[in-house]
DNA sequence: AACGCTATGATTGTCAACAAAAGCTGATCA
DNA sequence: TGATCAGCTTTTGTTGACAATCATAGCGTT
């Protein structure tokens, strides 16, 4: 089995319950639904046209998912923004993706290294085609891809269900309002990673991934400060 | 606020369900239900007087924690045990913890070294007494309480959740199961952890932890191989 | 005018019945 | 004898109604 599939670990969903926490996960991510909004169970049932059963069950996933909190008898809301949150997740994914780093040096096979290292190249090309369209998306993208690709190559599965499932929606969520500039510099560092990871010095790809995640949680502080105030406004926590 | 609260987040269950989500927990945990065992779902919600519903819903709380699978249209059960698992925990807690320490090196109030420090001694005299009385759950309690401690005084709010509210269900899973062997070396490891602590040096706590949980794993993998197949044969992952 | 209390409306938690799917039993046929 | 399929039983998914709780607005009191 390769590691290479899609990051949308998409397995069909057989059940409403699913199906709907599906929609209603893209809907957040992607901001059709603003963060710190209260869900009004009988308002989304209605909308969506389901039983206010399947719709708790739904909500009780996205629970899972860190993406809703709920409180007995007083309900439900989309988790708001907070740069303290978003920096606690950066540290979070210092210390586990630096793990998933070493243990991929040492389990990932030479020809899913081989296309890791040919997903950075069409990445070069991609930056430059992007920079010119404007197309910030495509490259966090791939950005993306390159961190699940080391994920899944941990070989851990708790590690990448702790990563994948829980922690990468938050990752979504925030990025997709952030919009964060994404330097060559990432990119860098991600072919410094790779070419550890070749030589099997999961030692080395640990420190180095540690290092760019750092350095990643730092251009996005840098950036939040340079945000005018009412940039920050709407995304401020509402507690 | 101080850290040293009691390892069990206690808050009063509210809900029927949350009520039965701390029962059903316990008993998972304690081994009251066998591990790998399927959960009917009509059988269970008769034995604890409730209605299907709410036990639908603390069922989907037991899967946050990670102590119990749901497949779709087929139903949910007990998780069941496997040592490659139980390696992967470590995994995910040395770098994790690790990150804590870290974190907590720098974080803790010097009163609260002091008391994590008492707490030290305090378990140094435990552990003589238990060891002849035999007692070898006492000293794992105070093993938790010291990593609980630690991984509060972060200050990393999501980390903090990540590791005691989803992970560490699965270490009293195992603890509980394997009950093993706890060595003096342990409590010198922890000491050393916290004289680098009290240095303020959160490298070295860092390094440090990681050496401590990478050495139990150890310890444990140790333990493991030295049981019968019988023992290991109740424990061991059913499918 | 400000604070507290009460009644009302809306929202969430809980339940039992219905529908759909999976698993099992036993009969049939190659 | 063995496999296959039909029908039944059991279990899960879903729904709508009922009960309990919370938030709000209005009133009265200090």
């Amino acid at each position: 089995m390769t590691v290479f599939q899609p990051a949308n670990l998409a397995q069909e969903p057989v059940t409403i319950a699913d199906r709907l926490f599906l929609d209603l996960r893209r809907a957040i991510l992607e901001g059709d639904m603003p963060a710190g909004k209260k869900i009004s169970e009988p308002e989304l049932a209605g909308s969506y046209k389901v039983s206010r059963g399947s719709l708790r069950e739904a909500i009780s996933k996205l629970e899972n998912c860190n993406l809703v909190t709920r409180k007995p008898n007083i309900g439900a809301r989309i988790i708001s923004f907070s740069v303290a949150q978003l920096m606690e997740i950066y540290q979070i994914r210092e210390a586990m993706e630096g793990m998933a780093a070493r243990l991929a040096a040492t389990n990932m096979s030479t020809e899913d290294l081989a296309h890791l290292s040919a997903l950075l190249d069409r990445q070069q090309e991609t930056v430059t085609e992007a920079e010119r369209l404007q197309q910030s998306r495509l490259r966090h993208d791939s950005d993306l891809d390159f961190h699940f690709c080391i994920i899944q190559a941990s070989g851990n599965d708790r590690l990448i269900r702790m990563l994948c499932q829980d922690l990468y929606d938050l990752v979504r969520f925030y990025r997709f309002r952030l919009n964060p500039s994404y330097t060559p510099k990432a990119l860098q560092e991600h072919e410094l990673i790779v070419e550890a990871m070749q030589r099997r010095d999961g030692e080395m790809a640990e420190l180095l991934m540690r290092h760019h995640i750092r350095a990643s949680r730092e251009r996005a502080r840098a950036q939040l400060e340079t945000m005018t105030p009412a940039e920050r406004g709407q995304t401020e926590k509402i507690s």
